[in-house]
DNA sequence: AACTACATGTTAGGAAATATAACATATCAA
DNA sequence: TTGATATGTTATATTTCCTAACATGTAGTT
């Protein structure tokens, strides 16, 4: 199974995406209300999360740690988006579309004026059964 | 964090490791109740899988299906660790110690001789939520 | 044929996790 | 002051998971 495909697979909990990221289930639920993630379901209506929802939640984190707003962080992972599909099929695009995605840019420049940094550290959840 | 570290931080609930392996619930804590797997467990004592764990139990149930039972399977399970260290610090071994192995793998051989082969497949456990 | 051991199924009862929804609150900007 | 945003809190229902006990099918023994 590609690397990929393992990094895609919806397989964690929300219990253990929280210790992950630090995050609590009520701020997980509200970011994937605005469709910053999609959590896959399980059967009975779970949440099942893979390392990628994992990424970015903890992106969304950092972001939100900056003063980004939730409209920003949505242009942020959009913009990544375009920039993905750029790279990839490396076919020029038009000038209307880059000149859109460079005011894009500019305005996310301006977000980002107003940051403010913190961090905490990712070093808790392993634990083994002691016997 | 490295890649080992990776495969054997616990993260899969015992719901995923079902679906993972195609083994009950019953099965997979049998297993543990003879050692054959030692997962971790959550704060409130729910079993917390790592890849490493279901790696395991695939093995486990591909031996099983080959007709080795519990014993048999913690001996290959301990021959493997041997090989491991033995590889690992490749230093000499006592004879005695070499001979104890090459014991253990002839057991080994003779187990192996009554067989017979299955397979299932693996490929249900990837749904993404429909809009 | 009756016994036994092994691996697994099944059931019961309880504790914890998760879901949704509603209401509360702190902060910031207009 | 008001309003919007992000998050906390609480309530209620459903589901998962735990342990423990008992049941059962299959092989191998006696």
């Amino acid at each position: 199974m590609s690397r990929e495909l393992r990094r895609a697979m919806p397989l964690l909990p929300i219990s253990m995406v929280m210790q992950l990221t630090e995050l609590t289930a009520r701020q997980i639920r509200y970011y994937e209300e605005h469709k910053l993630i999609e959590p896959a379901r399980s059967e009975s209506n779970r949440r099942m999360f893979s390392l990628d929802d994992v990424d970015a939640l903890l992106e969304i984190r950092e972001l939100l740690e900056q003063g980004i707003n939730m409209a920003g962080i949505k242009k942020v992972f959009d913009l990544r988006k375009v920039n993905k599909i750029k790279s990839l099929n490396n076919m020029a695009m038009s000038d209307s579309e880059l000149r859109s995605i460079l005011r894009e840019e500019m305005q996310q420049a301006q977000i980002m004026q107003k940051t403010s940094i913190r961090q905490g550290d990712l070093s808790r959840f392993y634990q083994r059964k002691s016997e």
